[in-house]
DNA sequence: AACTCCAATTGATCCGATGAATATGGTACG
DNA sequence: CGTACCATATTCATCGGATCAATTGGAGTT
């Protein structure tokens, strides 16, 4: 194994050890690299790995960190993958995202608390505000669908799930799923299917805002995978 | 923005472009830097980000390439996560685990090929071999356990999917589970759970068989949180 | 006590040199 | 002519040091 994916390995069980714990700050560049003796380029290498994995993070003139190594940050790497496969997997992500999202949805019924919801209805009456104009602000409403659907599954109870159900549709599938909607037709559709949702979580209703959501997610998936008016049909 | 998160950006929008495809190799280190107007170091370390997302591999005396880029790979970096978590979090992956293996097995139950089937019979009938000697192996039983999911998630016809719950339960997760069953009713226990989902996949029924996998999987995780007898109560 | 400013600390970036692994082309042999 | 072997060039791996830039913390001032 090459000095690089030894040093990596170390650090990270250094972690695992608790020897380094979370927001804790590591030893200098110079110091660290001398204790597992390597040089210091070479230990910078293994550190922009496992800042790349979200593991650690550096402020020049101040030191490296060890993050929180949340589920949430250490799983944000998974959006670059989905963004990566727009060509040909997007429907296979958004159908891992469905399964995810109607159980999340089913699960935050029971958890979310009032106040929240009052938000949500608030969101969604943004956003039909905004489809009722003649000129559509799609980036606005990425925004506000992004919103819509991270409170929602944040409630589930399950940090680990949220965060998947997160990342599973990055932000450039998003933005694509809404820029595609050039029927206004389509835009109102799913917006009703988004106020279907809210009204079964209004009503605590476990089982209807699992099917409203993944109903949701589906009539997405099809409208993609169905209409190949995306440019990608070319490649196999 | 940093010199090298500019020269990591660049790579990836050069690879999502097709500038650089799969299995491509890329210039010379040298020259590829003189190309971003970087130092050679400098590039390394984007490149070496880029190893630990998967997404390219060097090869020494020869250059570096980019990967396949297949979900598999991409999404293995998880497993990472999964095993960091292994104090905490461990039962919030299991569920994540449960909802969408419950939902690959219904799906292979239509699709998994009649060969594989007998294959799965196999390393059943092998599992319950080693389980009955004296010695338990725990080693080789996390092997077939391990066997006996993936070849059944890689026949739900979702790459991503599969994917996902492979690495969902990182390899230490998996071991440790099994290293926990001291006592042999558990392991009888969950090979007949095993033994129910290879029934049920037999007769092509996908509601049962989701049904078994999602108990098995729960079932797991009650041993887990259930009995605190993995000394990991003391922390928070 | 609060503020300003300077110096030490520390990461960021660059540079050049040497080592190690691989590929390539040529050469000798069958 | 084809194959096996070998020398060499190519390329990544690792090293050590130099300089730049940002942050911090304390000295000095008000």
């Amino acid at each position: 194994m090459g000095v690089i994916e030894n040093a990596i390995d170390t650090i990270k069980q250094m972690i695992i050890d608790g020897e380094f714990r979370p927001g804790q700050k590591l030893p200098v560049e110079k110091g660290l690299a001398e204790q597992l003796g390597i040089a210091r380029s070479t230990l910078r290498e293994a550190v922009r790995a496992l800042i790349a994995m979200r593991v650690l993070q550096t402020r020049q003139g101040d030191g490296t960190y060890v993050t929180s190594l949340s589920p949430a940050l250490l799983l944000d790497g998974m959006s670059f993958v989905a963004d990566i496969h727009l060509h040909a997997g997007t429907g296979e992500f958004l159908h891992v995202r469905r399964i995810l999202e109607a159980e999340a949805t089913a699960l935050a019924a029971a958890r979310i608390p009032d106040d929240d919801l009052v938000v949500l209805g608030k969101l969604l009456d943004e956003a039909e505000g905004l489809a009722a104009q003649s000129e559509i602000d799609h980036g606005q409403l990425v925004a506000l669908d992004q919103d819509f659907h991270s409170l929602i599954t944040s409630h589930c109870g399950n940090a680990v799930l949220a965060a998947v159900i997160q990342n599973m549709s990055g932000r450039t599938v998003r933005a694509r799923i809404w820029r595609g909607m050039t029927d206004p037709e389509a835009v109102q559709r799913t917006l009703a299917e988004h106020r279907a949702v809210y009204r079964a979580l209004l009503a605590r209703d476990a089982d209807r805002a699992r099917i409203h959501a993944a109903m949701h997610v589906l009539g997405v998936e099809e409208s993609l995978t169905g209409s190949r008016s995306f440019g990608d049909a070319d490649r196999e």
